[in-house]
DNA sequence: ATTTTTCTACGATTATTTTCGTAGAAAAAT
DNA sequence: ATTTTTCTACGAAAATAATCGTAGAAAAAT
């Protein structure tokens, strides 16, 4: 079973699924804009996705290509569970509500979520 | 500014949020039911976040009484924005539609949902 | 043709988190 | 009164994460 992404590599699966397959120097400068590291910190990082199978890589050129190996979705649905555990003792419900009460919906947000509720409503 | 708590003291502020003030011994009972660490453990937890003023103590007898001193729904609230920002991209929507999506909601709680959506309406 | 820049590899360092072990005092049990 | 159990304190180890620095090869620039 592949590990769960730390945060340092979830920026950098960021950048990847938004992407697609990128060089170190690319995913290298799309996080400078926020973090100031030196360029073998996102590079290491990316050889130990590697090994770690959360990135897969091209190395005909001598500049390697990275590709994320993980699906953003799967990811997302993982991690939720896992924050939903130790932040909301297991209440996805709670979060809901947080999330929906903290934050300021459009009108098209709202209404997408209305549709889904429908829709639950009508399979169950 | 008091720092984020990690996972495991987490795990110990969920228990001291439930049960209100409690002994290191209660707390350890608690946790004991899901981990298997030795009583020290939870202890040096206990006294770190204490330094870093996560919790309170009451020292008065020998077995100190300790007490989350950050609330619950703050708490929350700041986490799950980093989580947002970190996983979802800042999308709080996303990650409300991936929660919903991916939990079997009862009829009550997808009322609750509802009411709280059109109160949200109404506001704006 | 040299120099400069751009790569990778990879060990080492630093920081943070989690766990453990031991010492010694206080309380409880025998 | 002794022994055993139950505490705290606290240093230290183990585990994990994040960052850096250097070496050397390849490519680009002069």
């Amino acid at each position: 079973m592949l590990p769960k992404p730390t945060d340092s590599e979830l920026e950098i699966l960021q950048v990847l699924w938004e992407n697609g397959p990128s060089s170190v120097r690319f995913v290298n400068d799309q996080l400078g804009e926020r973090r100031d590291v030196g360029y073998t910190t996102p590079l290491k990082l990316l050889q130990i996705m590697h090994e770690k199978g959360l990135v897969v890589r091209n190395t005909d050129a001598r500049s390697h290509i990275y590709e994320a190996a993980i699906e953003r979705d799967a990811t997302q649905r993982n991690l939720l569970g896992s924050f939903v555990n130790n932040v909301f003792s297991g209440s996805a419900m709670d979060l809901v509500m947080q999330a929906l009460g903290n934050h300021k919906a459009s009108k098209d947000e709202l209404d997408q979520i209305k549709a889904l509720i429908e829709k639950m409503e009508n399979e169950s």
